[in-house]
DNA sequence: CTTGCATCTGACGTCAATGTCAGGTTCTAG
DNA sequence: CTAGAACCTGACATTGACGTCAGATGCAAG
């Protein structure tokens, strides 16, 4: 398939999946033309890059994560193993700091309902359970 | 105290703080001399704001969020109530994706760890725990 | 071959949060 | 009072992930 298939496919601009391959995280084969061709590989590949984004993951840092874009994988893949290790942990710990704002915003909400607007931002608290709806306005 | 005490006990730029009080995130008093001053609750609101930017709300959001600033906050608590709440839930969405994106990273460690350099991403996996550290190349 | 849409490269614009610099003022120590 | 650190406002610079535009080229249909 073409770019615009892609982008369609992957809800990815078309400038943005240009934007990857410039930054090594998307490889294509060209037609005679010169125009990019991708398979059905590439869409997984593309979502895939999208929630690393979303992860707050720099496109360098995916360069790095993801380096069997076209390399021999051989000696580098080591390398690349510990930085998967210590990406992977640096999401754990921030979802887990996310959980704590999480509940934060739930304090925030609790205190707020009954009309006490108070400023004294909610202390620390244990973590959430993201799937919890809040019971008001939720939806 | 003064904006320097405050940005070193947050941890926050300087800058950063003054850029807060100009979107309206921030409130300040001033001392003769025209220097800002602030108190112990600061501190706290301060990190509070951190904690939104690092689960990635906007700086507006925050404000329309955080209406206590200096507003009567009477007739405009019920707006804030709802934007609380559909942000919350927003939160809650981005965690339970961030999961996912930590149970593809485990899967990926997994099947890069034997050798195996399949570019066949992870497929959907359920729910992740953020407090299980990678057993390869851990903390 | 022509029409027209998709694609190409390259460059500049944007936006948010922050860095940094300049030139002037306030505060604190001696 | 004076030196120097901290602070003030205002402005321009930076970074990352794009949007957007211009001018040229590829490609499928008639």
């Amino acid at each position: 398939m073409r770019i615009g298939e892609l982008a369609g496919r992957t809800g990815v601009s078309v400038r943005s999946l240009r934007y990857y391959e410039d930054q090594g995280l998307l490889a294509s084969g060209r037609s005679g033309g010169g125009q990019r061709t991708y398979d059905e590989e590439h869409v997984e590949r593309v979502r895939f890059i999208q929630h690393l984004y979303a992860a707050g993951i720099s496109s360098r840092t995916i360069a790095e994560l993801l380096p069997c874009v076209e390399r021999p994988s051989e000696e580098n893949s080591g390398t690349a193993q510990a930085r998967l290790a210590e990406e992977r942990d640096k999401l754990a710990r921030h979802i887990a700091d996310l959980s704590r704002t999480l509940d934060s915003l739930d304090s925030l909400i609790a205190s707020t309902a009954d009309g006490t607007c108070n400023h004294h931002l909610p202390e620390g608290a244990p973590a959430a359970d993201p799937a919890r709806p809040t019971p008001v306005a939720a939806g």
